[in-house]
DNA sequence: GTGAAAGCGCTAACAT
DNA sequence: ATGTTAGCGCTTTCAC
């Protein structure tokens, strides 16, 4: 089972291994008769290029580091493994490997940084949701190329692949709206994280232009991660207070569900006595009752953007920054009555 | 920031290259002052060996390959993530890289390898779960040290890493056993994979030693994926068919969760009608009501293991066949009755 | 149109 | 106790 080498298709192919090479590379002073011969002796040999003999003479590694934090490689669901996915499947496309790897949220400056990245052994990150600042200014003392996905941070040159979040959030909110709604709250949290923000502006956008009051006292925002606990907390706040709404816009999906928690035990029907809208589309939304309505990230796409994108940089083909927006989309479940 | 060679350290050590190579190999021949001398410069230009190099003349890739199921890495519960996590950590206390690939569950002989195979990419193969037959036909033909984790398929040489399965089945049974019940429930699922007949094993073990009887129509084992979906159906059947039952044991949690489910709707009270326990102890079991009662099994240790197996292998310190079963436990929460 | 040869950074056998 | 050197598999320049 093939561990040929380069000389073993010359030979077969009774050429050189200056032409093996080149023709593999399909160079154009290698006519098409030569290029036959040399691939049929590879596919015979079953042939593949050593990586390492590679990645030597280039000064390339051939890899790709794919970077997030164990919290969101961890967490319940599988979000960012979605994105992974996507960049994995691209990378079958490409000539390139993922290492991945991930680090701790607290991570300090003095901290260790990931092996591939002392070793200079990838060629290009992708880093995938929010990473701790001092995380951002260590690694950019090291030039690597870097696309971020699923977060924008304030380095200089921005590669970046996002959700349109805005546009997200004024769709749920549209979508609220068009149902009858005019009283809407809003729960989030870590509103410094830029996704967050932007869905809270669109939410913002879309009252606006319905003409309709954004009242404070229907916005909470909890100071730390958007999650289940803080869901039910930030709707338990928002109805001690007030019970002046008819439906919320949940930051995302995970608060969502907390809220639709401290509502059932608190037997107000969902969503009869009131409705609520996600954001990311995570697999529990179905598992729910009612089956939460939400706003659907194209996960895997993002992957595959981050990955051409990288590569694209890497191949010297791209422009200083770019910013790749993809677009969301709602969808209806039974979390959202017609008033 | 260090793109220093071999060359630059012996420079500014002022010693060969080929001193410096046993340096950092720690051979016996240098003597403690010269390593020092060249450890000194070492650090000093933050120089780290290249992969590649190091690669091409051992002849060996230096890079684990971790492959699972898609559908494994994208369940909603992060159990295998959590399995590739712990090699990860591991791998940051070898010289290996982890490239982690997934393959489709339908897979055919004829479909294409992962590519890190084709080309001879890995040392070796973590292979997490369950993976088709025909993938495994495949991939034995090229010879790498494999390891399998939570799953023990019928090769020739076996290296295993295992979560006590029968223990575990043993150690549920009696909790359910030692608080009063005697007529069991089991369900499960794919009861051709060797974990899922572990936990069967353990269970009538258990009813066997205590001298209860194992009903046949007390077992309910779909033919495929033990998932949620199947859980509820099991459940179904087992409460239209037979009411006289106390408790179920459930094969994972992910039916229990299900079969609560089912309970639920049909307003069996969870544990004073009937008393459930699972297996896995996955996130979610915290999050539904009640807490779910189940078996611990350490993923990350498991993973753990594999690295370190899997690394014996290739530094050829390892007997033929090997068999790591790692410990369980009984995490008690609410959803058992004393009755 | 094709081949010879240097060299990528490293290891290990062989010299000194 | 340390250095010299061949060679791992490949790319690429230069020569034929």
């Amino acid at each position: 089972m093939g561990n040929a080498t380069i000389k073993d298709v010359a030979k077969m192919a009774k050429v050189s291994i200056a032409t093996v090479s080149l023709a593999i590379h399909n160079h154009e002073r290698i006519p098409q008769k030569t290029k036959d011969k040399v691939f049929a002796a590879i596919r015979e040999l079953n042939y593949h290029p050593s990586h390492s003999a590679r990645g030597l003479v280039k000064r390339k590694s051939g890899n790709i580091g794919f970077i997030l934090t164990e919290d969101h490689f961890l967490r319940t669901e599988p979000f960012y493994t979605h994105i992974f996915m996507g960049a994995e499947f691209e990378a079958h496309e490409s000539d390139f490997y993922i290492l991945l790897t991930t680090i701790n949220s607290t991570f300090k400056s003095d901290n260790k940084l990931p092996r591939f990245i002392l070793e200079r052994n990838v060629d290009g990150l992708i880093i995938a949701g929010k990473v701790p600042k001092p995380f951002i200014n260590e690694i950019c003392k090291y030039d690597f190329p870097i696309v971020f996905v699923d977060f924008l941070p304030n380095t200089k040159r921005q590669y970046v692949v996002l959700p349109d979040n805005i546009t997200g959030g004024e769709l749920a909110t549209n979508f609220l709206i068009d149902n009858g709604h005019k009283k809407i709250a809003f729960i989030g949290g870590d509103i410094e994280h830029p996704s967050i923000n932007d869905r809270m502006k669109g939410f913002k956008n879309s009252m606006k232009n319905a003409g309709l009051e954004v009242e404070d006292n229907l916005i909470d925002v909890v100071e730390d991660y958007p999650g289940r606990a803080n869901g039910y907390i930030a709707a338990e706040r928002l109805f001690k207070k007030n019970k002046n709404f008819s439906a919320i816009f949940s930051c995302n999906d995970a608060m969502a569900v907390g809220a639709m928690q401290y509502m059932k035990d608190n037997g107000i029907k969902i969503p009869e006595e009131c409705s609520i809208i996600g954001f990311d589309d995570v697999v529990a939304d179905n598992a729910i009752e009612p089956p939460l309505s939400t706003i659907r990230i194209p996960k895997m796409e993002m992957g595959v953007e981050a990955m051409k994108l990288i590569v694209k940089i890497i191949n010297n083909n791209s422009k200083e920054s770019s910013k790749v927006l993809l677009p969301v989309e709602l969808v209806k479940r039974e979390s959202v009555q017609r008033l």
